[in-house]
DNA sequence: ATTGACGTTTACGTAAACGTCAATGCTTGT
DNA sequence: ACAAGCATTGACGTTTACGTAAACGTCAAT
């Protein structure tokens, strides 16, 4: 585990652009130190990077994912600023638990096509016989 | 429970702009019937459209919304063509899962940003007494 | 007959999130 | 010394997902 990064370093590790990673910091969602000019990013900087990724793969807009990582550094501060983060957490959490039951509703359509799907290749099977029989596991697990 | 609805009646329900609705036609997500140049919505152009609307929340750009809906009307078809939908369900699954995790992942993290926040604000309380106590509930649940 | 309320198409504008050069700088091996 | 490789900052282009008019049709009510 590294102390320090570069730039392209974290764009191979994560898969984007360094074009990407300049372009959030342009909109201040990360702020690496310089040594002469090049950006040196800490395992801090590492972590802020991996938290947006994340958000982006919630479909987050970068503002929103801006300002949940604001919250992250919200730890200490005035009385009135703890309880504004404290709402704004409540939101998030909120959605998240909304998009959870939009995954679940999604999850349990794509069981129902499946399955559809699958015994109407079957009937195609009946008549046309001797095919290789595929990979077909529908989990259903609730949880996790 | 109505037949049809207009366009402006979709976009009241929703709470989108009928702008939006025809966009979402033209770009062949939606295909409702005419009458004189009106458009008229079955009820089966408004599940579409909910459908649409709820991959919208989980951030999918349009273009795989398209693709997930056309999953809906895969029921009958060419072998090839339901192999190729079941590949296609299976990926999808696979997303949902890992935005499941996301989402649980997300959802732990502001436990812990909560609990530092109040625990912060706590602290403060405790040097400057006689505040309202706020409305703090840590839902645990792992599942639904 | 005219006024709204609703609908239509066409066209241009815009914000977000980068991609794609271009011109330049640092620095490291040969 | 000099090219190779990685870095920098603009600047402009692109795609997505609509917003915002403009100009017009239609139908019901006054």
């Amino acid at each position: 585990m590294q102390e320090t990064y570069s730039i392209s370093e974290l764009g191979k590790e994560f898969g984007i652009t360094t074009r990407a990673i300049r372009f959030y910091e342009d909109k201040e969602l990360l702020s690496p130190t310089r040594q002469g000019g090049r950006r040196i990013y800490s395992r801090a900087d590492r972590t802020r990077l991996k938290l947006l990724l994340r958000g982006k793969r919630l479909g987050w807009p970068l503002e929103e994912i801006k300002s949940v990582l604001n919250m992250y550094d919200a730890g200490d501060g005035e009385l009135d600023q703890l309880q504004y983060t404290a709402k704004k957490i409540e939101q998030r959490r909120q959605q998240l638990l909304r998009q959870k039951q939009d995954i679940n509703a999604a999850l349990a359509d794509l069981d129902r096509i499946q399955n559809r799907c699958v015994s109407h290749m079957a009937t195609l099977n009946s008549c046309n016989d001797n095919h290789s029989s595929q990979n077909h596991q529908s989990q259903k697990e609730t949880s996790s």
